[in-house]
DNA sequence: GTTGCTTTGTCCTGTGACTGGAGAAAGCCA
DNA sequence: TGGCTTTCTCCAGTCACAGGACAAAGCAAC
């Protein structure tokens, strides 16, 4: 079955588009308000979508002490795939045109088993959303990466964590799998991309989004659009040096932030203090293979252990170091922390904060909130059907 | 005598009088392979140009096998004024209307006598610029000052070297005093705008310009627009921390890079070894009150001095650690040094790119140039001049 | 029910932006 | 002098758009 044929015609379009998308219904007298165009003209573009069939007129709202208007929306069929690839496990969830999270399913995965087996994975899962009821079929889907891309191939490029990616195409690979238009983000600005449409970071036009999961990254978002960088590589904050001469990391250099905080890094450092039993309460978390992971030190920090909530703070105080600098050099007008680890929550926040609080310059931090992310993991889905449907809402 | 009093009234006239202003005259024909118009509307637009007296034609170009065209220039009698306000000394310059430097005067000066002293000054070095005839009058101005920037209303706000100016109206004041539109940004930020213009930086759109002075600032150019941030203090990285618990800064926190690294820090250091007999080639340079000065510092080390070359090398190091930093977030296409220890040159430049290359993830730095500035201390006055012919160049 | 008022949506015409072609002007070359 | 090229101008036709007139549909007061 082909699906959503037509593209906005003009940017006229694209912007009522946009505008139902993130506004949700709307009669054409409140479109009118929002647009800058003359009624006449906003009639004629309606029309014209209508024709379309991307968006539908379906029934009359309640009369505001006149006539009653038509409910203009977007057509109620319009399904987006939201994928987000982490190192350990996917999500994988369908939204309507409105981005509005349908059914989501996450399953654990190792992405250095190579795109090959994990699209055959994100594959399945779709099919079993499909067979679901929840779709007949994709329009789009945005997918995320953990590592960067050549953002308008869609291509992974020299990513650390997922060395069998470099270079292949997801993009076209996937188009061709699915049978819709696909876009290839990194997962971290998918993340922002997710908090600006439905989180935290609403009517925010410049802010950070620093993912802690089992690496470190950082969304940048410039007036409203992520910014990638040169090379796509922007917001690798992962291997900026947190300690001289300090730990070695897996890339090969020494000190970096991720080396010391990360799920990785925590799950190691917990394990090692669970062994030298520094930690009942981590000892008794530890699995049959001897380890720990960073929901076990979520866990034990709830539970009060004190040698988990060290741990938390460490890493917090190292993030928070690196955070101040990039505050004081981007000045942004939001901070939101998010990932995997948001079980360590406020013991975390209240890390960074402190961090960012006393080494930034007053001017940068006077009215700067640095908070938690608001969708979890959501964020990343939503991000990815967000990706898709700029593009699709933009003029062909 | 009143000035440019036309500013145009489009997009398209805008568009057209950049064009003429960074790609000097041109004939009709050949803004029309640029400017995606037709001949005809092409025309009309040009003609309305005329009309205003914003351009002139002058003469015949050669020809190039049909007929011979007409030149379209930008008036030849507009005067911009680009001024650019140091910690110790003031640079002003006159332009044409192409940006190129007809004048330019230099002066020393102390931004802590306050804006009306500092003003009082800027303008008579205007006064003289236009008595010596390279100017009847100006059609606008670009202010570059030593700290953050509310940038729309041209106010400094809470600059921590020019505590007599926060809040001082700088745009309002001076438009007032020259009868000229004026814009103000960050000293910064003009230097990138400079060497965007006229120096290295041509043709990059996203980039960092390191300006190390009197204190250290970064210039960020995102998509070929200078990023300011949320509240003006973009780029303010000399208050990053470079060591913990390091040295006390003058902001009141310790291990700030400008405690390390910047003219003033060096020229302490300097001072320092010399009068602890750590350098006989920097002890000859001091001055009757005992001091040294960064220029001093460039000189002994010019001359093979090893401290004052270990001096400029330590700084360096830290300087590159935290560019570094930025890099990995940034991923910038190019990353311009300058400022006024231009004497430092290469040994500076060395270090640096040793520990950005280091530090730094290949895929961040594998095409990144790091080079010096071009334009050395005209930066900011053409940055200056193109702030204001940016703002004047656009639809009013 | 009727009347007046409000909101919503449609229709129509006038205006200005813009395109593309025809052709004039001006130059080169043989 | 006649072809060929480039540059520039003029003109008519097309399209986008605004804004007013008007129709449709609802509410409320009488």
């Amino acid at each position: 079955m082909r699906r959503m044929t037509a593209r906005p015609a003009n940017a006229h379009q694209a912007r009522l588009l946009r505008l139902l998308r993130d506004g949700g219904p709307n009669s054409r007298a409140q479109l009118g308000d929002q647009v800058d165009l003359s009624r006449s003209k906003l009639a004629v573009e309606v029309d014209r979508l209508l024709e379309t069939g991307l968006v539908v007129a379906d029934g009359l709202a309640a009369s505001r002490g006149g006539r009653r208007s038509h409910n203009i929306r977007l057509a109620p069929a319009l399904r987006f795939l939201g994928v987000d690839i982490g190192a350990t496990s996917v999500d994988v969830a369908v939204t309507n045109a409105e981005l509005e999270v349908l059914g989501h399913i996450n399953q654990p995965m190792d992405v250095r088993e190579g795109p090959v087996a994990v699209f055959e994975q994100v594959l399945a899962m779709a099919a079993k959303l499909r067979a679901s009821g929840l779709a007949e079929g994709f329009d789009g889907a945005g997918i995320g990466v953990p590592g960067p891309v050549r953002f308008p191939e869609g291509v992974p490029v020299a990513p650390p964590i997922m060395p069998g990616w470099d270079g292949f195409p997801v993009r076209e690979a996937l188009s061709q799998e699915l049978g819709c238009p696909v876009m290839v983000d990194n997962d971290v600005n998918l993340m922002a991309m997710g908090e600006q449409h439905a989180g935290v970071a609403r009517s925010v036009g410049d802010f950070l989004c620093v993912k802690i999961g089992t690496g470190i990254g950082c969304g940048i978002v410039v007036g409203g659009e992520v910014y990638r960088g040169t090379t796509g590589s922007a917001g690798d904050i992962g291997h900026i040096q947190a300690e001289p001469d300090g730990r070695p990391c897996a890339c090969g250099n020494r000190g970096c932030l991720e080396a010391y905080f990360s799920g990785a890094a925590l799950a190691r450092d917990a394990t090692e203090a669970a062994t030298q039993g520094r930690s009942a309460e981590l000892a008794a978390r530890l699995d049959e293979a001897g380890r720990l992971s960073a929901v076990d030190v979520a866990a034990a920090a709830a539970a009060g252990d004190a040698t988990a909530l060290d741990l938390i703070r460490e890493g917090g105080n190292r993030t928070g170091q690196v955070i101040a600098a990039l505050v004081s050099f981007f000045n942004p007008g939001l901070v939101v922390i998010g990932g995997g680890v948001t079980g360590l929550g406020h013991t975390l926040l209240a890390a960074i904060r402190t961090q960012v609080y006393r080494q930034s310059l007053p001017l940068a931090t006077g009215n700067l909130p640095i908070v938690l992310g608001e969708l979890g993991p959501t964020a990343g889905v939503i991000g990815g059907a967000r990706l898709i449907s700029d593009h699709l809402f933009s003029p062909a």
